[in-house]
DNA sequence: TATTCGCTTGGCTATAATGCCAAATAACCA
DNA sequence: TGGTTATTTGGCATTATAGCCAAGCGAATA
């Protein structure tokens, strides 16, 4: 494996490990429908603060998203509008295991 | 948040994580082409057999790859064909970051 | 049967991620 | 100025991940 392609598998992981947490999917979901501030998606989340302000963190060295400060709000949003097409393929793994797992019960008598 | 919503978000959490990681993703783009035995996957890596069979079990368990024992060598396949569609929006995000770099360091006088 | 081959699993250490609390910062308001 | 609100950062304990070596195990071969 050359350093190029290791170069472009890291920076491939990296966006990809900042996506895999159950809140910071439930932000990316929820920054689809519009900007929101820290405020809304902490009440959204119902975790402490300092927690959503370092998901949102990882989000943004990520490159996922972008933050805009106006007044003593801080606004996120998407960078990229595409991130939730991208789930397709995921629902895909997650339908052929569901699948699998029916086919798997049917045999073993439900 | 509802329960339902958090299981979905878990779930797809669960598979991006599996591919959070180089050497999954090398997997994962290897497989694209075609099955491969776990040796000429560990040829490839260039780590130790255990490690890159860890890798495997870690795509296995959320549902990306199937393994096929033939003889006394297994072979992995991916079980979703649309794995690497999935990434023109990783790829949107790495540019949109890459071009946010050369914006700055024009500004900072490159 | 004994040996080798291909792979998985157990065990370990080192490193990273998570989430809370408390403290720091910044903007606004009285 | 002092206080309040919104957010970030530091620090810490807990848990998870990564990768190596060694041991185990089934399948092929001598």
């Amino acid at each position: 494996m050359d350093q190029q392609r290791k170069n472009h598998l890291d920076a491939r992981a990296r966006v990809l490990k900042a996506m895999a947490h159950p809140t910071r999917l439930f932000i990316i979901e929820e920054l689809e429908k519009g900007e929101q501030c820290v405020c809304d998606l902490t009440a959204m989340i119902g975790a402490d603060i300092s927690t959503v302000s370092k998901h949102l963190t990882v989000l943004r060295q990520a490159g996922i998203v972008l933050d805009d400060k106006r007044g003593n709000q801080v606004f996120y949003r998407l960078r990229v509008p595409c991130i939730l097409n991208f789930f397709g393929c995921v629902e895909s793994v997650l339908e052929s295991r569901a699948k699998d797992q029916a086919a798997y019960l049917a045999v073993v008598g439900k």
